[in-house]
DNA sequence: CAGCGTATTTGACCTAGATCAAAGTCAGAC
DNA sequence: GTCTGACTTTGATCTAGGTCAAATACGCTG
């Protein structure tokens, strides 16, 4: 019985027989230091590399979806993820944006929490779910890494609460740009000029707002000369310490 | 040369001096079974009272400020506490309304992440942070349930993001009185009635509204008999069903 | 390079919820 | 018991941002 996820993913059998020379994907992995991985010795890697399958997602392809039985836990390598909820009625809150480096699909229940869907073409790192929690129980230091990671993000929700509960549409969008710049400089990717994988319909989602109003956001910020517009996808931020200051303290 | 803290705190000497019988206050707890202590044996469990103090707290008084350093951690017994951070003029988030069981103060920084403060009259248990997490590299379990409480609360989190972000005034207003009560259910309470131990103000620091708005969106379902108040901090969920179908679907 | 579908910008208008203001209510202090 | 201050409710207005609509702009595909 062949699962359907065979056609949403593109998986590289390679990974599975890293024969020979003992040479595996880890080795060369540029997102290891910024990843949970960081924290497994050579023989605990090896470990986790049994049990791993290296897959990737075009872009706009689903990764998995909210309502399914977690059975992947997945680590992006390359690309960039969103992930969502959704109302009944079709209203979406984007609960992060996801790049090297970052861990998704961890829980605690039968079902993922949310949606995950590339937003560039993506590489992840995927370990079936018991085999990993199996490999947890002997491994206590990737346990405490994940417990800091959750920590980690645990603190980031609450920034984010506090942007949707209190902030401006200014303030929202001038901490989104000010939050990628950081998290690119955390994963060792060029913070300024700033990515934008996403569409504006996206950010809207992210930020609580209508399209449109981040549209005007952005444009009321190239008018003050904040920041600069390179093309679509690329904003150089002008002026670092006065958006610092407009993002509002948090 | 003593803390501050000692004025804020009343220290409950006795539980220091568990002396001729080894009674210690985690036998009688009532919260044990919903918390992360839970997890642990006896003997584990005696470690952890060995670096405990029990603390309480008066209604409306600070437990710890975010910029203070995190040096302890809590564990809330009973009372009722409010989590919640600043922007720099002074609006508010509430991130989190904590009932006995829950734990406060985890962080993996130098300070705390936010702020916390007692809503009614409230006992701790308080563990200095660097005691904990020396005890936690030789208690795994007690690692993993945190894990698992960590990823629980994330989950709240992506909830509680998407009722900011997407939800009207009466979807949030009902959705956290649902959660009050699913709150209740699973830390052993009463959940209907529900008890508002918060301030109208403090339910709309949490929900991103104005305290008006919260009244009137009560009231609005009083009127539609959905809910009867019986007192202003004491309110009965007339029909579950209908209130959780207007949550919206999360 | 023409045509097309999608994303973005900009404009005009509208509405949910904020803000301002004024009565009630209630609990504790004396 | 009644005074007082804090909380809540309700009303009247205002506005930030949503919605609807149109005009560009931007890749792609053939």
């Amino acid at each position: 019985m062949k699962k359907k996820m065979a056609s949403r993913f593109s998986v590289d059998a390679a990974t599975k027989t890293h024969s020979l020379h003992l040479v595996h994907p880890c080795d060369v992995c540029e997102v290891r230091p910024y990843s949970a991985c960081a924290a497994l010795n050579p023989d605990e890697q090896a470990h986790l590399v049994e049990i791993m399958t290296t897959v990737e997602v075009d872009a706009h392809q689903p990764i998995f979806d909210e309502a399914e039985r977690a059975q992947h836990v997945f680590n992006v390598t390359e690309g960039a993820v969103k992930i969502y909820k959704l109302l009944s009625d079709g209203r979406r809150q984007i609960t992060g944006f996801l790049f090297p480096g970052d861990f998704l699909g961890l829980t605690h229940n039968e079902s993922y929490a949310y949606s995950a869907e590339a937003l560039t073409h993506t590489k992840l790192c995927r370990f079936p779910r018991q085999k990993l929690e199996a490999l947890l129980d002997e491994m206590p230091k990737l346990e405490q890494r994940l417990l800091g990671m959750a920590s980690h993000e645990l603190a980031a929700a609450q920034d984010q609460m506090i942007l949707l509960g209190r902030k401006s549409a200014k303030e929202r969008v001038v901490s989104f740009l000010m939050m990628l710049s950081n998290a690119a400089v955390r994963h060792g990717r060029p913070d300024n000029p700033v990515g934008l994988p996403m569409t504006r319909n996206d950010m809207g989602d992210y930020l609580g707002l209508s399209l449109e109003t981040v549209s005007r956001a952005l444009t009321q910020l190239k008018t003050q000369g904040l920041i600069q517009l390179l093309d679509e996808r690329r904003v150089r931020l002008a002026k670092p310490e006065a958006m610092r200051e407009i993002a509002g303290g948090v």
